[in-house]
RNA sequence: GCGGGUGUGGUGUAGUCUGGUAUCACUUAAGCUUGCCAAGCUUACAACUCGGGUUCAAAUCCCGGCGCCCGCACCA
């Protein structure tokens, strides 16, 4: 058994993860968050809220996980996510059809069979009989720049500024062979940071640019300071800079090895459909080896300007000018009493034609439905004036941190996870880090002595009215009961002894060390808390 | 998706070759006990991956589905 054979059997047993729809055979590529690995999760979730939400204090959304064929139609992901797949009736080997000149096995020399698009998404439709086609979404992404006009305005019209979706996505995997490291739905925590092209400097770097990050571009592997990085052009922009380095930040503190993580540059030929750079925060695992768990993209205006064009609504951004410009502009103005008359009910579209020609002719024709018609000089006036302009727009570009929040989960536990012997017996423990830790304190009575127990359901009540989550056990050895909440990763025990009759004053084990500490009943809620 | 391997209580297993409804341990639960790291005793719960076939009889043999593992392909 390797290490994610015991995890998984741990994980079972003790209520983290389950296969989903066991009863039914399962199915590969889900499974079901138990009672313990839901708890996890939250923390997990919480955590990052208090990352991107509180520490830098983004905006969140939440948007559906229905998503509209349109908007996947223009971000790229119904062609990109789409391969024409056919398979060789000899050798079964399977090729994409469009990295070949015919559909011939390039071996065998025979033509391909059971030739099928293999899209990514999962699609549905929305509504009966008159129904518009839709996806189960593949990134929460969408969501955010599909109303990125409207928080652009809610941000008050500054950048940079960010935007967070937690939620689920969806990808009907073709083969999800490992376990939840590749889900066909998956929880992911997405931030949107909006910048200025021009200025993809970011404010906290100065702050931090002398920490170290561990960067591997696909030909050295080096520790480097992010300013470092950023001055040798390994890294290309401060803000990418920042939020990987934001991201080891919140991969540490959630308990991840810093032994087992890296930033993976991703090679041009890698690179997604929307991205420009990419930066993979990637974690080891005994079996998978390095999982990518978080990327980090540059995805330009890619997005913005893809749903600008598609949809026709501006998703842009304006850049004030320190000093207004003055510039002699000419403009055609149209002259509606002629042109209605003249166009009928052509007149409304040439007439947004005309506005937006540059008046350089004399002569004017437009085309409309690919009809030239002339337009009779006294149809409008060009007019020459002086104008201030303040600013101009632009369309923002996007750095993102994506989050694989299920691929997270497990590498935590597996850097969490220690096996020793205790007395001839295999111990595990899952040493969780405090804030992560589904259950943060057992309470114990050290025998099922009605004295001690009223006192420890007391002390138990009292830690959950504090926000505490608890684990009561009187049930089998005080031993068997430690070593049940170091299975599950619960940082400290509490137990209620006879000594406790007499001077008010409890045990608090620490599970990593096993050290106990005796402290007076009043203080447990503040040594917890202070812990976590 | 293709090929190979594999599937027994919650977990790990014996039994499969050579057909006769299932072994052992741990876990869990109830109780007795227990004065700090899975102690002990009693009792209890609990399984043949699913469907079809062969047979008097299938965990066992055959076929198919599903899951898992490995390789190829796919994906990033």
């Amino acid at each position: 058994m390797d290490i994610y054979d015991k995890l998984m059997t741990l994980a079972k047993r003790r209520g983290f993860l389950y296969p989903s729809f066991e009863i039914y055979g399962g199915v590969a590529g889900f499974y079901d968050y138990g009672p313990l690995g839901s708890q996890m999760k939250n923390n997990l979730e919480n955590l990052w809220r208090k990352y991107y939400i509180l520490n830098e204090n983004f905006l969140e959304i939440s948007t559906p996980t229905i998503t509209l064929y349109e908007v996947l139609k223009a971000s790229g992901h119904v062609d990109e996510f789409t391969d024409l797949t056919g398979e060789c009736p000899k050798c079964h080997n399977s090729y994409k059809i469009e990295d070949l000149e015919k559909p011939v096995c390039p071996k065998c020399k025979i033509p391909l069979e059971n030739i099928h698009p293999v899209n990514l998404m999962f699609p549905t439709k929305i509504g009966v009989g008159n129904t518009r086609d839709a996806f189960l979404r593949p990134e929460t992404a969408q969501g955010i720049f599909t109303s990125f006009h409207l928080l652009y305005r809610y941000a008050r019209e500054h950048l940079p500024f960010g935007v967070v979706q937690l939620g689920r996505g969806y990808r009907n995997e073709v083969s999800p062979r490992q376990g939840p490291l590749r889900m066909r739905e998956f929880s992911m925590a997405e931030a949107e940071i909006f910048f200025d092209p021009n200025n993809k400097t970011h404010i906290g770097f100065n702050e931090i640019k002398h920490e170290t990050i561990r960067l591997n571009d696909n030909i050295e592997e080096q520790v480097l300071t992010l300013e470092e990085a950023v001055n040798n052009k390994i890294i290309h922009s401060e803000a990418l800079a920042y939020y990987l380095y934001l991201t080891q930040s919140f991969l540490l503190d959630a308990g991840v090895d810093r032994e087992k993580l890296r930033f993976r540059k991703h090679a041009s030929d890698e690179l997604a459909h929307y991205a420009q750079e990419c930066w993979d925060a990637e974690l080891y695992s005994e079996r998978f080896g390095w999982i990518e768990c978080v990327g980090i993209a540059d995805r330009s205006a890619y997005d913005l300007e893809a749903h600008t064009n598609a949809s026709g609504v501006e998703l842009i951004a304006s850049r004030r000018y320190e000093t207004p410009k003055k510039v002699r502009i000419k403009r055609i103005i149209p002259n509606m009493k002629k042109l209605g008359p003249l166009f009928k009910e052509k007149a409304g579209r040439i007439k947004t034609i005309l506005e937006e020609l540059k008046p350089e002719d004399d002569e004017i024709n437009v085309n409309l439905d690919g009809e030239e018609i002339h337009i009779p000089r006294d149809c409008y006036e060009i007019i020459e004036k002086e104008e201030t302009i303040t600013q101009e727009k632009f369309i923002p570009h996007v750095i993102e941190p994506s989050y694989g929040i299920d691929r997270i989960f497990y590498c935590i536990l597996e850097h969490s996870f220690y096996e020793t012997e205790k007395n001839n017996e295999i111990y595990r423990i899952l040493k969780l880090k405090p804030i992560i830790a589904p259950i943060k304190t057992g309470v114990f009575p050290l025998v099922n002595d009605e004295k001690l127990v009223s006192i420890a359901k007391k002390i138990d009540k009292t830690l959950r009215d504090n926000g505490i989550q608890t684990y009561y056990d009187n049930s089998g050895s005080i031993g068997r009961r430690y070593a049940r909440m170091d299975e599950i990763g619960t940082p400290f025990c509490i137990t209620i002894d006879y000594d406790t009759l007499n001077d008010n004053s409890v045990t608090i084990r620490d599970r990593d060390t096993t050290k106990q500490e005796r402290i007076p009943i009043d203080n447990i809620v503040e040594y917890i808390s202070s812990r976590l």
